[in-house]
DNA sequence: GATGAATGAGGGTTCATTCAT
DNA sequence: GATGAATGAACCCTCATTCAT
């Protein structure tokens, strides 16, 4: 965020905005995010929201559409298909363990997004259209799996997604409510190691082969 | 919700108020959540809310508490202590993927609860005392399972549980971006029978024993 | 306006801001109209006119259904029926006169209407079924000049209406650039007694019965 | 307003603005028209309006004073000198009651001038100059029309003006509220046919001579 | 002569909360 | 126990205008 005021720099303006609203949006959700806090983090005009972005709920839609294409980019660099089925699961799952870990942000701004039941995702082509690679390329990983005899069969690639995403995102979204149920800090250094064991282990051996 | 009005009644209108705020609450979340809108489903005056809550925050706190207290004593009443412990734990993961499709409002109100970052629930200590029973019934049940050489050893009852309700809660609170993102309909029953599933399924051979 | 702040008195507190908005949009228009000054005008906070109207735009129907009601039961007080019908006739247009006279407000708040092409007025019953006592009146009066030999026969009711309205509507609505135009104060006293002779002599002339 | 973008014609380009700020202002007023809209209309940069005309208000000053340039310049075209007196009245009423009709933005204009209290008309020496000569020609007018023994003595040419441009002006100017309130359409042709001939018949017959 | 980017004041409206009865 | 009236802070957004190029 650095040097984002004023200078007649329309990319570094709209890049400025873009980032303090993700802050400003992941910290408040959508309806308690401030346009006034935005604009003042980003070292902007007020107006200068409205001149690039048109309104509250088209930023809010474009961080959204930022934040997943950032994570999908970050996917797509995983290389999944040159890596042994196993292996490449077990990296598929530490990777979105710790992405989510990496960027709450984007924990609560689908969370926000689902309690607007996706009022701005359903607008949008962009996101609907970054989605399909990573589907095929676990359904590859999945098949490979199966051949060898590593995996067992019939698994849906959507609902593996789920499963695997579901270990980590319960964990971390719901830190604050889980670690005073619990009595523990889950977000302590020790719990956050034994957690992603944990969902590494519950991840691949769900899916290993049974043997008769 | 029938006959809240007036009457002079103050159980019921306190309770009135209490469904009134979980439905608006649930839907808008905390901060989208509207004091009048609340009083106006409830029948009541809005003047009460705060005779009988205090504020919005303390109303919110309530209906958690309420909601908390709802989903614990529907597990205690699961039994599961007296059920082979394969059955008992398909039970608790059928049991709680139906309580998430059933009380959409519980899963909003914990993502509202974190995003506050459970401003709420720490000040609660009726929240903290409820769960105690629980992680001690999943104990038993994984010693059970261990001893009958059914599960693998060294299951923390805390991240099962977080697992078990994982599986459903990234499902079902992320329902309008999954769908979207995915292209399919992920409310639709068939999909959910297949989640349903794909739920016990992902459980129950995640704890299985291995073969040596 | 006296004592128009606080005192818990709905009614009071209602006229008063309808009365302030009245002066606001008549001195500014729709458009130019400030709340913030109705607000203080009325004594009153901001947002009672919102308790009160609902918006904006509520308000100045209000204020033009409240506005028409006046000017038309003021008409009825005229009690043209048992006048000679020539007397009625000069009695009306001198009324008309006065009363755009000393209601400059009606006038603009009409034109601001007008300039929003009847938004408001076409959604108001009640504005429509204030005029059709006006109409009736003038139709009577013109049969009994008639029957009288005085009028000329076929003269509609409604377009001798809006002839006696224009006549001083024109000159006054347009004070401002006509005075400047005609280099002449068509304000001042003499000029405003000049133009009510003229009023009542063009239309009483225009309706005497032609001779043969 | 064809091709009125970028080619560097100043020429064209402040015609451009100048139509383009007489539509908005007219269908707007003052106070409701937008410096962007006008903008966008004339297909120029924003800050050209401000590098031909200075601000706003000035623009609608120009805009004003294009106006009555145009009215006064049609009406010179009359040539209301040889004819029939009779015929010459009627035919100036008849064009007062087109131009208004087929120049609506000149209502509106004059509208909005005048609940500002025209304070750009007072500062404009052009259209102070633009009137003297219709004033003189109907002057010229009645004297005719009073020695040929067909007009009434004493008519005072300003009042006859102002009461021909009120008949047409007070119907056109409140086409809106006038047809809600009589539940009748004004500007479906009949009704404009008919209000044509009532216009003259009212004029005519009130500057006609009595009989003694 | 022409442009896109930037500004700050203020627009209507909504909010949780409290007062007086 | 219950009510309608009142409050003031703040929210999202828009405006005419100007700056730098």
């Amino acid at each position: 965020m650095n040097r984002c005021n004023g200078q007649r720099d329309p990319k570094r303006s709209r890049e400025c905005i873009l980032v303090a609203a993700t802050a400003e949006f992941a910290r408040y959700g959508l309806g308690g995010a401030r346009v006034d806090r935005i604009a003042t983090r980003a070292g902007a005009n007020k107006r200068m929201l409205y001149y690039y972005f048109g309104n509250k709920d088209a930023l809010f839609l474009a961080v959204l559409e930022a934040s997943y294409a950032q994570i999908r980019s970050a996917e797509l660099a995983l290389d999944l298909d040159h890596l042994e089925p196993r292996a490449a699961l077990r990296r598929l799952v530490a990777f979105t363990w710790r992405y989510f870990l990496d960027h709450p942000e984007f924990l609560t701004l689908l969370n926000s997004e689902n309690l607007h039941r996706g009022r701005h995702v359903s607008q949008s082509r962009r996101v609907r259209e970054l989605h399909s690679p990573l589907v095929e390329t676990l359904r590859r990983l999945l098949r490979r799996g199966e051949r060898l005899g590593l995996f067992r069969r019939g698994v849906d690639p959507v609902q593996l997604y789920i499963s695997i995403a579901g270990e980590g995102y319960f964990y971390l979204s719901n830190r604050y409510t889980l670690s005073r149920i619990f009595g523990r800090d889950l977000m302590a250094n020790v719990a956050l190691a034994r957690r992603a064991r944990h969902n590494a282990r519950m991840i691949v051996d769900a899916l290993r082969k049974q043997p008769r």
